[in-house]
DNA sequence: TCATGAATAGTCAATACTGACTAATCAGTA
DNA sequence: TACTGATTAGTCAGTATTGACTATTCATGA
């Protein structure tokens, strides 16, 4: 449910267009969010019929008629549940990247250190990024401090890892 | 693709059927895939379709037949393929339960504060049990060590969070 | 003024994923 | 032996997600 949570939270601040909520996501908020087009869409659509948000036809300009999302009273009890359940848990983090490593043993020392050397400066671009990402507005800035300090500490692990491979060579 | 080269992974140890591999993943490697057994299905048939596994009519007893899984030639290849690029590369993690964070300042400070304590005791549960599993094959250990490096990353992180909430509040 | 490309706003068909179900066999036991 | 619950093996209908597309408006500059 957390984009859900996000929905309904950019809502709070004020009625927004679809298209809106999908641009403030896509710009401010995509480092820590993937949410596509026709998703949001299908997401509206369906916290709609469940009555958590509601919308009317807005026209502005010769522009064509599109609807504006507002939340609604419901909308405002769902989202502070979420918040409270997101908040007060954990979800255990899957890390797509890991899978490969249960079978680094498949090629070479060498081979397998010299790939996770190009990782690590996947990881250290990223951190980069992020490290110079302009100020956001309010509890978005928390996130990207978390994923600073995510970044980091996988550096860490990265460079031990690689690191204990090297000497593995090294001593055969 | 990574659940790809995790079927292809364990299919080059020796041929299996579904319900084996499933079984696999759902025992050995929970922590860091999910994998539920209507998509193992569709994969293995796609995969099959594609031509990197093969597969033939196993019979046991008087159990019903069932498709066993071999990995082909043109498999491997995509295997050795795919593992190579998951080496190198790093996928950016999404936490989930960033989102929350950005609406954290809807709640007074000592409710959040509470809440991240609660967050904080969930953490520390999957550390422990992390750190309590027995020991796993090859690269699986691997993973593991990853997981825990990672949630006391996390606790590390949480931990400074709440800290500073709570001199907020005192301050306020 | 009238192409041209960018921005706006959204839809749709196809793919991917899941919860809930079926159905057979086996192991234990009353 | 006949019943019960666990294990094995898989399917299917419904939900979620996405890539690719449509269609309008706006800015610009030749």
């Amino acid at each position: 449910m957390e984009r859900e949570l996000l929905l309904l939270g950019l809502l709070r601040a004020h009625g927004m267009h679809g298209y809106q909520l999908l641009e403030f996501v896509d710009t401010q908020m995509a480092f820590c969010v993937d949410l596509k087009k026709p998703t949001a869409y299908f997401l509206l659509d369906k916290m709609a019929a469940a009555g958590w948000i509601s919308f009317e036809q807005g026209q502005e300009g010769n522009r064509p008629p599109r609807r504006v999302y507002h939340i609604t009273p419901e909308g405002e009890v769902v989202f502070q549940r979420l918040l409270r359940e997101n908040l007060a848990s954990y979800a255990p983090t899957r890390f797509a990247t890991d899978i490969g490593l249960a079978f680094a043993d498949v090629l070479s020392k060498p081979e397998s250190a010299h790939l996770l050397e190009q990782r690590r400066i996947a990881v250290q671009e990223q951190l980069t990024a992020a490290q110079n990402a302009p100020p956001h507005p309010g509890g978005v800035q928390l996130i990207i401090e978390h994923q600073i300090h995510h970044l980091m500490s996988e550096l860490q692990w990265l460079n031990d890892v690689i690191k204990r491979m090297q000497i593995q060579i090294a001593g055969s």
